[in-house]
DNA sequence: TGTGCCGGGCT
DNA sequence: AGCCCGGCACA
């Protein structure tokens, strides 16, 4: 068997395996009937390489990860080299091995990394791992555990469902209650190995933007806790409880890397705040339109959010991995400053998606982009004089994104800059210069065309 | 590096 | 006053 699949950018304890492509090699079974995958990364590993070298992943000359663990037997390598290799090379989602995970060997879930990374330990990362030298005593056909535990499971389950706002969207990707039927599923079905799946994957990649209707919606949770909780007052253990009582019917998580969030499910808000007034103050004002000084709350805003999990650990990885400038990350702050008035700054998260622009039905939060809608088309023709408000710029800072209506502030309040000057502030306006370029000089104002101060573009 | 424009010189 | 340009600040 030689199957390729695709493998997602995928985190496992702090590893970044970058891995795109590969190819799973299957082995004839050995005398114990364990049959063997050896995975064959391509060369898209090969930026990560040497990290997987520092692991102690063999890779060949090239960068390919060819084998796994040297000076040990075959058997060893087997039993625990590839295992190891597996946990640490295989990505959550591998289409083409799903479901068809040999027995004896492959007790592991190889779509949850982070199941694997919890086998080791709480907290392990693969440099401290050990190479077992036996492989984990899991019987084939495993029976599910008893009926007790299978009660115990399904009312868990019930309970869950019967407590979560999730119920409200049966098509959200993974939601609380779906989730832990997958759990409950795989704890039923599977061996406990493989039980503490239901986590999150953090892939942000196969991630579509959400275009359903509003409220309430939740599609794309996923990949906005990577992005939000970075300055957040987390640690709520009445939640963290909860979140294990009701919310998780999975035996063993990590307990201290999963936090309960509040994400709001409002059509395009991508909200997520840490506690449930937050979200629900959030809700009320910004798209309920309540008063934000009330806290009077009649419980609407309850459908209008919903309790996530976010596992911190791949949280603060993912954060730590991104730059301060990734455009994808990080929204221009001052294009919509009516968001951020009202939420305080300890609770707030923003969390700004590709779309999170588009202003909600209720939310005040238009009136720039009416503004630049309508002078979109203001430099289109020479004689239009409405002044140009550009959608293009790069320049947006605060202070000078009013500069048009304060400019002659910048001559009455003190110097803000340290320019001993008094030189204007350049205006946001395109000139004659940008607007008709050099080639057209002669349609340039006198003033461009003499290097003074544009009289037609004026700020 | 391109752009806006201040300051100043020249006619 | 009109014209031109060196040079600075800024993005």
């Amino acid at each position: 068997m030689d199957s390729r699949y695709i493998m997602d950018k995928s985190r496992v304890s702090g590893v970044d395996y970058s891995f795109r492509t590969g190819r799973s090699v299957r082995s004839p079974p050995d005398r114990h009937g364990t049959v063997l995958y050896t995975f064959v990364l391509d060369s898209a590993a090969e930026g990560k390489g040497e990290n997987l070298a520092a692991k102690g992943i063999g890779l060949s000359a090239d960068g390919r990860l060819l084998h796994v663990v040297e000076k040990m037997s075959r058997r060893e390598q087997h039993d625990a080299g590839l295992v190891e290799g597996l946990r640490m090379a295989t990505p959550p989602h591998c289409p083409g091995l799903n479901g068809q995970v040999p027995r004896g060997l492959m007790h592991l879930d190889i779509r949850n990394p982070g199941a694997q990374a919890e086998l080791q330990g709480q907290g392990s990362t693969p440099t401290e791992r050990q190479p077992h030298s036996s492989h984990i005593p899991v019987p084939r056909n495993r029976k599910p555990s008893g009926h007790a535990d299978k009660e115990v499971m399904a009312a868990t389950v019930l309970t869950s469902l019967s407590t979560s706002p999730m119920v409200l969207q049966p098509s959200s990707a993974p939601t609380v209650p779906e989730a832990a039927n997958r759990g409950w599923k795989e704890v039923l079905s599977a061996s406990y190995s493989s039980s503490t799946s239901g986590n999150w994957s953090w892939d942000a990649s196969d991630q579509s933007v959400p275009s359903t209707p509003s409220p309430p919606l939740s599609n794309d949770s996923n990949k906005n806790f990577l992005l939000s909780s970075n300055n957040d007052d987390i640690s709520d253990d009445i939640h963290e409880s909860t979140h294990f009582m009701f919310e998780d019917p999975i035996p063993r998580k990590r307990k201290n890397s999963m936090k309960v969030m509040f994400k709001c499910l409002w059509k395009n808000c991508e909200k997520v705040l840490s506690t449930s007034s937050g979200i629900q103050r959030h809700i009320r004002t910004m798209h309920l339109g309540r008063n934000s000084d009330s806290d009077y709350s009649d419980g609407e805003e309850d459908f209008y959010y919903s309790e996530i999990e976010v596992n911190m650990d791949s949280l603060t990885e993912g954060l730590s991995s991104l730059t301060p400038t990734s455009p994808t990350t990080t929204a221009p702050p001052p294009v919509f400053p009516s968001l951020l008035v009202d939420v305080p700054h300890s609770e707030h998260i923003e969390v700004t998606g590709p779309h999170s622009h588009a202003p909600s039905l209720l939310s005040q939060s238009a009136p720039s982009t009416l503004c630049h809608i309508r002078t979109d088309h203001a430099y289109q023709g020479p004689v239009n004089h409405v002044r140009p408000v550009s959608t293009g710029e790069k320049r947006q800072p605060a202070i000078s994104t009013h500069t048009a209506v304060t400019k002659s502030h910048a001559f009455v309040t003190p110097a803000t800059k340290a320019t001993p000057g008094t030189r204007k502030p350049r205006g946001e306006a395109k000139k004659c210069r940008k607007v008709y370029g050099m080639e057209k000089k002669d349609m340039w104002c006198t003033a461009c065309r003499w290097k003074k101060a544009c009289q037609r573009f004026t700020d």
